[in-house]
DNA sequence: CTTTCGATGATCT
DNA sequence: GATCATCGAAAGG
């Protein structure tokens, strides 16, 4: 079983929350997301398709990876239709699976800091530019289905000053592992 | 607790 | 040349 990335980013969003994001079997529960999409003056999408973010118009179902600020890895699913430009950008898990692989990376053993934030997963999970454009349903990737209901929150996303407005960030209402708390 | 700032480099104008 | 979907350390209340 896999998520329906068929949707429209806000509801890919929430959908991937209490799902569990394994690369090479390192990872943990997706508890924080972002939606971007086409007509989304934040999105790397906007302006139409670049050297840059021409994965995300590409097909639904893969990884869009990009450097962030020169020096931090970040990890997005595509989602909605070919040549749509829609993204979910993964911004917290709550680590579960290669706790010592990640306290590694990050040079930290404290749980809270290991993949709380987008370019934390990054390095946690050893993201990088080889993996953009990946099909998400095979390896290094792997998806495992929720176990639990999980009540959502939302709020504004963060980091951006274009459509700021918008109340596209979603996370498990209460995690502990979220890059920031909801208000 | 909060704010500020440097690191660091690809991308786009 | 400016901007940027960030992080961590440092400084200030």
């Amino acid at each position: 079983m896999t998520p329906d990335f068929k949707h429209s980013p806000v509801a890919v969003a929430q959908q991937l929350l209490g799902w569990t994001l394994l690369v090479d079997g390192v990872g943990g529960v997706i508890v924080e997301t972002e939606a971007y999409d086409v007509d989304d003056a934040a999105s790397h999408s906007f302006k139409g398709p670049t050297a840059r973010n021409g994965t995300m118009f590409g097909p639904p179902g893969r990884a869009y990876v990009y450097l962030s600020y020169g020096l931090h890895w970040c990890l997005n699913f595509v989602c909605r239709e070919k040549g749509h430009g829609a993204a979910v950008l993964l911004r917290a898990l709550e680590p579960t699976h290669g706790m010592d692989v990640m306290s590694e990376r990050r040079r930290t053993t404290q749980p809270r800091l290991l993949a709380s934030g987008p370019g934390r997963i990054g390095q946690a999970l050893g993201i990088n530019k080889a993996l953009d454009g990946l099909a998400l349903d095979r390896p290094p990737f792997e998806l495992l289905v929720p176990t639990k209901a999980v009540e959502i929150a939302s709020g504004a996303r963060i980091g951006i000053t274009k459509a700021a407005e918008l109340r596209w960030r979603f996370g498990v209402a209460g995690s502990p592992f979220l890059s920031r708390r909801f208000d």
